[in-house]
DNA sequence: TCTGGGGTCCTAGGACCC
DNA sequence: TCTGGGGTCCTAGGACCC
């Protein structure tokens, strides 16, 4: 049996951006792209609680968040407080979280900036009482939760169960500032009467699909067998069989490599402007680049670019080279080849304005000379 | 209200090879 | 002359997550 642990920050941005200025103290605080005076095209990227009282919350537009923003203010309340990201002070404080993290549990998982997995099943030694385990699993995290206020002045939220799945899903049941225990073998009582929405992986289209079919709470999954899910939802309906009772195996991948680098840009106004666009894509190409330089990756094979047109269709392409490479102007002309048919005739023959284009390399390689010696091997 | 930017994983179809 | 099937690589698009 294991004991696995979830530690959310809760609104992280928001709330370092709080604890880092006192005079934000107690204020509505929104981080996310420009307002630019309710003009701005981008979305909440996170909202501390008070600016939810608002109704302001991650992935709304900037612009509805602006103009509640001003609701409040007409009605005498503070106005909300816009601040852009800022990656580097979020990714130090992430850094310090993982930190902390390390120095009570061997085995972890970073699963995102604000998310981490990590295994304290070694507080039950073999043998020995299992739920004195738990008891000091919870202990253990007590003490991460506290060095995490003290140090950086924000809260997080714990979830402590037998899987990954049971871990998550209990950390996100009492925010901010929880810490929720999901007993050993209640796993399936604990799902039961949840709504499907709360399974990680369910997201608004699977949820109608399975809504059409009666399915609302997760104990309505378990009506159904294994064969039924996977004509609805293909290999992830197996998945869900097994999620809806509460088992999941999947153990902690503490290195994970990214698969790709890429980079998109929205612009300001939709635009059909070459040098404009020409000016965009080549800086785009460049921070990729240079990305990749600082990655540690040797090579990368695929080059792949993005189009979204006014109305929001979305276009990709890729080309994979016939060789790895590390060249920076081979990047940055394939990517052009790529782009070029969507700003003419040929892929945008009703000369649709572009809206976003993006650019992105994958196929990445490690390390060459490892590589290499496993040729070698073989 | 009009929809960011960073990603991952899965699927389906076509090309190609044996 | 007609007809396999398996395996792998590649591309495009969709769903989802933070």
């Amino acid at each position: 049996m294991r004991i696995i642990a979830h530690l959310d920050m809760d609104a992280f941005f928001a709330s370092l951006e709080e604890a880092g200025s006192p005079i934000f103290k107690g204020l509505p605080i929104a981080v996310g792209s420009d307002p630019k005076g309710g003009l701005g095209r981008g979305v909440i990227s996170t909202a501390n609680y008070k600016a939810r009282e608002y109704g302001i919350h991650s992935a709304l537009p900037i612009s509805e968040a602006w103009r509640l923003s001003q609701k409040a203010k007409a009605e005498g309340k503070p106005e909300v407080v816009f601040l852009p990201v800022d990656f580097e002070r979020y990714n130090k404080a992430s850094a310090q979280v993982l930190e902390i993290i390390r120095k009570h549990a061997k085995i972890m998982e970073p699963a995102s900036i604000d998310e981490f997995y990590f295994d304290l099943s070694y507080s039950a030694p073999l043998g020995r009482d299992c739920a004195l385990g738990w008891k000091k699993a919870e202990v253990i995290c007590k003490k991460i939760k506290k060095e995490i206020k003290d140090k950086l002045k924000v809260t997080c939220s714990v979830g402590i169960g037998s899987n990954k799945l049971i871990a998550k899903i209990a950390a996100g049941t009492k925010k901010p500032d929880g810490l929720v225990i999901a007993e050993e073998g209640q796993e399936g009582k604990f799902l039961e009467l949840m709504p499907i929405r709360e399974l990680p992986g369910i997201g608004p289209k699977t949820e109608e699909k399975l809504n059409q079919q009666g399915i609302k709470i997760i104990k309505d999954v378990r009506k159904f067998s294994r064969e039924d899910l996977y004509d609805l939802l293909g290999k992830w309906g197996l998945d869900l069989y097994l999620k809806a009772r509460g088992i999941d195996d999947s153990p902690l991948e503490e290195n994970r490599e990214a698969k790709s680098i890429g980079e998109q840009a929205t612009f300001q106004h939709d635009t059909l402007n070459f040098i404009y666009i020409g000016e965009v894509f080549d800086n785009l190409c460049k921070s990729v680049f240079k990305r990749f330089l600082q990655s540690g990756f040797k090579t990368f094979k695929t080059v792949g670019i993005t189009v979204r047109f006014s109305d929001f269709e979305t276009k990709t392409t890729a080309k994979t080279l016939k060789k790895e490479t590390k060249n920076e102007k081979e990047f940055t002309i394939e990517a052009l080849k790529l782009l070029l048919p969507y700003l003419d005739k040929r892929k945008n023959p009703h000369k649709k304005l572009i809206r976003l284009i993006g650019v992105k390399m994958s196929c990445l390689s490690a390390d060459r000379e490892k590589l290499n010696n496993q040729n070698i091997l073989i």
